[in-house]
DNA sequence: TTGAAAGCGTTACCAT
DNA sequence: ATGGTAACGCTTTCAA
């Protein structure tokens, strides 16, 4: 079986290869009859347009690059489903690349997006930092992005979640509840970033009522439990004995509140008997299957799949970086929250 | 900044495009010093290969086909991470594709790979009657394709979990805790189908400690309890009434496993210390944070994605089609089994 | 060691 | 309504 080119259907119908070319894309003047011919001749012969031909013949490739960092988790897989969607719709091909191993040449995602002539790029962000490069990458080849999860800069366009009013919001829930005492669970970090910060002063401005413009200095501020990996339970020990009156937490994430779920039942407590617990992401598959099932904040993921792509073609398309999206949160209630004991 | 290509580096430094093309390409005859020019220019160009006029040139894609019926748990995000590297590591791209909306012509996922010239596919297949249409397609176009996850057809390779085995190692592990009434917990079907026809033989022999031909004629094949969507909690009461002496349960899956957990807890019981449970498929991403965490039958995901990719290769390379690889699946303990009440 | 010419399959532009 | 020609950026083959 040749390859079934433009010039094969020609050869056989008797017509010139550009003929084929025009009538398979409908194009106003060839016969109706021609194309009818033409076309049954490209499904008889099972014709696939080459791509790549036209892609060098347009000049412009229909590639739309999605770097996720990972595909792990909730968050991850509905996003991609909901960007894969999108980027179709639109009738360009979505290229999904990860961070491969380090160090080999072909494991530069972002690099291979570069290669593939990528119309613009949509990219998850765990941590400004780590993707500063990748982003640098991106904007020195002139190729428009969109960043997705964190805020990152100014000046290069982002979609996240509101997280102030995500850890805002847990704690009226928590108060509505009856809860005066609200302890915050994060993770600790060595360099300061935008995303603690955010959570913390919705933290802190939330108990306090107000907004407090330094939160180190607020007496508050002593209720951020900032969980250190491995050292989990003796952390929650030593907090739970120094913050005896605390009845309920807020945290960071959702898998920081599972670990301290995990951590309260192991001291002895019991979930949401002892302690409420509101989670943040609504990133656990199974979550109606843990005990308690997770109440947390949530965003539409699928809805800011769409506007992440919404937003890379409006710089696709004209010039300018539009402004940030910020999702609001929204409370997801199921049952690890009850009155305070 | 006008397109870079190799022309424009041979413009500037008075040399032929050919003689860019092959100093690029490190060709043995080009002289060192020449070499050392064109790269230096290439880099300060900002040079990127056009992969669509050097695939036109060389008449052959670079890349293969990675479709995925779905991104969600464990099993597929370990994966596809596995694939993706695999792939990239043999110099060659993966063009992941997922089912998009039904209808549309962009949704045809498996018409892109073919569109995109893919060398190779590799296909996870959830159940072998819904990806009918798609195998027959590619096997059309005759290209190399590895399925995953299931076995479908005898002349199609496939790689997957020993299901039959999982389900004996269930059993025998919690007949190692003295448990002598186990039952089996799977979805009801309406269609046979291999898997739960493996899944439940493998139980049936290993409780009669012997193989028996026709699982059906089994007195033991009334222990398997076929969960009916919404109907869960109703079933279980009933099946608990007939099988008093049950004390255990093996399971056709993890996510079916969780279910009947929390139908067992609803019920009044404790897992493990009434009722013993062991899942499959170890798809649950936060698993030890479950109550109690789930004890499951197992197999090496980044392995068999790396087989996979082998098993492709061996396609493309060669004529043929490789015999079907069975995972081995190994036993992962966790808490969900314990002695008998 | 370097380069010229042809060709990959398609589209844009201009002619017939 | 149909076709010729050039061009896209690269590789392969052959010539200088």
């Amino acid at each position: 079986m040749a390859k079934v080119t433009q010039a094969e259907i020609g050869r056989r119908l008797g017509l010139a290869q550009i003929t084929v070319s025009k009538a398979l894309r409908g194009d106003a003047d060839i016969s109706e009859k021609t194309r009818q011919r033409v076309l049954a001749m490209a499904e008889e012969l099972g014709y696939v347009a080459n791509p790549f031909a036209r892609t060098l013949a347009e000049g412009g490739s229909p590639i739309i690059g999605v770097y996720l960092h990972t595909f792990r988790g909730k968050y991850h897989s509905t996003l991609v489903e909901s960007l894969e969607r999108s980027i179709r719709r639109r009738g360009y091909i979505p290229l999904l690349t990860a961070p491969g191993d380090a160090g080999s040449d072909n494991a530069d995602a972002i690099g291979l997006l570069l290669k593939y002539r990528a119309r613009g790029v949509l990219m998850t962000v765990r941590n400004a930092l780590w993707h500063q490069a990748s982003i640098a990458q991106i904007r020195k080849a002139h190729v428009p992005l969109v960043l997705m999860g964190r805020f990152v800069e100014t000046d290069v366009c982002s979609i996240y979640a509101d997280d102030y009013n995500g850890l805002k919001l847990a704690v009226d829930h928590l108060r509505r509840f009856g809860h005066r005492h609200i302890g915050l669970a994060g993770l600790a970090y060595d360099i300061p970033n935008l995303v603690a910060h955010s959570k913390e002063q919705g933290f802190i401005d939330a108990l306090a009522g107000k907004h407090v413009p330094d939160l180190h200095d607020s007496p508050l501020a002593s209720r951020i439990l900032r969980f250190r990996d491995g050292r989990e339970l003796d952390q929650l020990r030593q907090y739970l004995l120094t913050h005896p009156d605390i009845t309920a937490f807020a945290c960071f994430g959702d898998s920081i509140a599972l670990e301290l779920i995990r951590c309260l039942k192991q001291l002895g407590h019991e979930v949401p008997r002892d302690y409420s617990v509101v989670g943040h992401g609504d990133d656990i598959e199974y979550v109606d299957y843990m005990t308690p099932p997770l109440t947390t904040m949530s965003h539409n993921v699928e809805q800011s799949g769409e506007l992440a792509v919404d937003l890379l073609f409006q710089q696709i398309n004209g010039p300018g970086v539009p402004p940030h999206q910020i999702m609001k949160n929204h409370l997801v209630e199921r049952l690890s929250v009850a009155p305070p004991r």
